[in-house]
DNA sequence: AGCCTTTGACCAGCG
DNA sequence: TCGCTGGTCAAAGGC
């Protein structure tokens, strides 16, 4: 696929039909776990670190190119908790790139089949556990290391850290934690500084078609991170996913209310193109990605396209750590999600949306029933992932996130908000269902999806999809004094996120749970 | 000099 | 056929 996509000149594009969008051959790979989680895989030959980080599209395809079985998030999940990498105190930042780069094989280079969490800042990651955890959140635009060791957000660094502890130390202690629990992905952060400084989270609905990705970021980084973040902060590359990309035009598209900028990755015949939408205040609301790089990123990037955040160089991966991450399991979460919904006229079009768009949505208990189904449109061929915000949403700066949390006791139920099941569905590899829920105010359309780990039922990811347009109901009185605690304990993580615009809300998360079952 | 962004125009697909 | 729309080109200018 490396170079099908040739570049049309206004002659030729006249008089031949256009090139045919870059197919992704997909060599077999590990699962996203393995890939996520894993540190144990072959050498990648490629000599690369930490700081690799793969193309979106890489990682998309091999996410979404098992066409096998189409892991499930129980799947992922359950991989990532029994992973012996973690035991191996391999997760730290930028390790999602190490493993989706290396997932794909050894000898991919910029391959096809690489899986690879990247993407441009996309909204935040949250990793948390238990409700006295403290939750760990990525800003848009920052990757765990970035937060780790950046001096303005002061959580992790050395002599900074709360827990006078080395960022490397933190995750260390993350991994060994991980390893001891198998279902547990903690990494541990003052959560004082969050609150100051990575309050951010982002979440990204996706969807998926042959060579695209397509991606949100959440933009309100700098809202509330102002007093951190210099206040001349602003997202002047939609995307720093360590590629060099160059802008070939935009347009103001219709339904959008934000212009659209296209890019070309600037490597020579690398076909790689992303479209980026960017709000009026120069935030960056989506990313598509289109293609997959035939090569690996640049080692060393222009300093003028490392971004700005925080004047930090260091940021330049930072980014990357949470967007590949994002865009990874935004394919899965889509695909959880809706079973693949794909409005597709071909496999190269179709897309899986998370967004609420009724155009795009798919009837819950279709979707939970016929999950089963070996339907071709739920093939994981497909690479685009749309992170697409509720048609009803306010779109306003808060943009999509993807809130990953491991915690413990939580009712998965009893967030606060209240839900009517209407669906589910028993996944292939998983003798768990996964479950769908609605929110049960009138009007209001988000739903929420629950998935347990194959291998760690405790282990539990819940998937929120649109923006409640409405208040937490009541508090209920119940027994569940902890899990509402624990669920207030999110709210407040969600809340913060929201950097004073009420408005917005997630318009999904993915939540990664660690439930105690009783 | 090289690379990038900007921007108006062009082209193709579609209804 | 026409108009709309998305995508792309390429000249001009900036850094």
């Amino acid at each position: 696929m490396a170079g099908n996509e040739q570049k049309p000149s206004k002659t030729s594009s006249s008089t031949a039909p256009h090139p045919p969008r870059p197919t992704i051959t997909l060599p077999p790979r590990a699962s996203f776990t393995e890939a996520f989680f894993s540190n144990n895989g072959p050498a990648t030959g490629l000599g690369l670190g930490f700081g690799f980080s793969p193309g979106p599209m890489t990682l998309v395809s091999n996410f979404l190119s098992d066409s096998e079985d189409c892991k499930s998030f129980s799947q992922l999940l359950a991989g990532a908790m029994a992973s012996p990498a973690a035991a191996a105190g391999q997760f730290r930042p930028n390790y999602f790139d190490q493993q989706m780069e290396r997932s794909s094989g050894d000898d991919v280079v910029g391959g096809d089949g690489d899986f690879r969490f990247k993407q441009s800042r996309p909204a935040g990651l949250v990793i948390s556990q238990s409700q006295a955890q403290p939750i760990f959140s990525v800003p848009p635009g920052l990757s765990p290391a970035t937060l780790l060791e950046s001096p303005s957000l002061g959580m992790l660094s050395p002599g900074q850290s709360p827990f006078g502890m080395t960022h490397q130390q933190a995750l260390a202690q993350v991994t060994a934690q991980a390893a001891q629990a198998q279902s547990h992905i903690n990494i541990q952060a003052d959560r004082s500084s969050f609150n100051a400084n990575t309050t951010t989270q982002q979440q990204m609905p996706l969807s998926v078609s042959d060579s695209r990705l397509v991606m949100k970021e959440s933009s309100d980084f700098s809202h509330s991170n102002q007093r951190s973040q210099p206040s001349s902060f602003t997202v002047d590359k939609p995307a720093d996913d360590s590629y060099n990309w160059r802008k070939y035009g935009q347009k103001q598209v219709k339904g959008s209310e934000f212009p659209r900028s296209y890019y070309k990755c600037t490597n020579p015949n690398c076909p790689v193109k992303k479209k980026v939408e960017r709000s009026l205040d120069g935030q960056v609301t989506e990313i598509i990605y289109k293609g997959q790089h035939n090569h690996q990123p640049p080692t060393n990037k222009r300093g003028k396209d490392t971004g700005s955040l925080n004047g930090n160089s260091n940021n330049q991966g930072s980014s990357e750590f949470v967007s590949q991450f994002q865009s990874g399991n935004s394919n899965k979460l889509k695909e959880g999600l809706h079973g693949y919904s794909m409005s597709q006229k071909d496999q190269e079009s179709s897309q899986v949306t998370l967004g609420t768009s009724d155009s795009e949505e798919v009837d819950d208990a279709e979707t939970a029933k016929d999950e089963d189904e070996p339907d071709p449109k739920r093939r994981c061929r497909s690479t685009e992932v749309r992170v697409s915000e509720p048609a009803s949403s306010h779109r306003t700066v808060a943009e999509p996130r993807i809130i990953v949390q491991t915690t413990s006791e939580v009712d998965l139920l009893d967030d606060g908000y209240r839900w009517r099941k209407y669906g589910q569905k028993v996944v292939k590899g998983n003798p768990y269902p996964r479950s769908y829920y609605k929110c049960t105010t009138l009007g209001c359309n988000v739903r929420k999806h629950v998935e347990r780990a194959s291998t760690d039922p405790k282990a539990v990811i819940t998937t929120y999809e649109g923006k409640h347009n409405h208040d937490v109901p009541a508090a209920k009185t119940s027994s569940h004094n902890t899990a509402n605690a624990n669920a207030s304990q999110i709210k407040q993580q969600n809340a913060r996120t929201d950097f004073g615009n009420n408005n917005q809300q997630p318009v999904a998360r993915l939540r990664l749970k660690e439930e105690h079952l009783t």
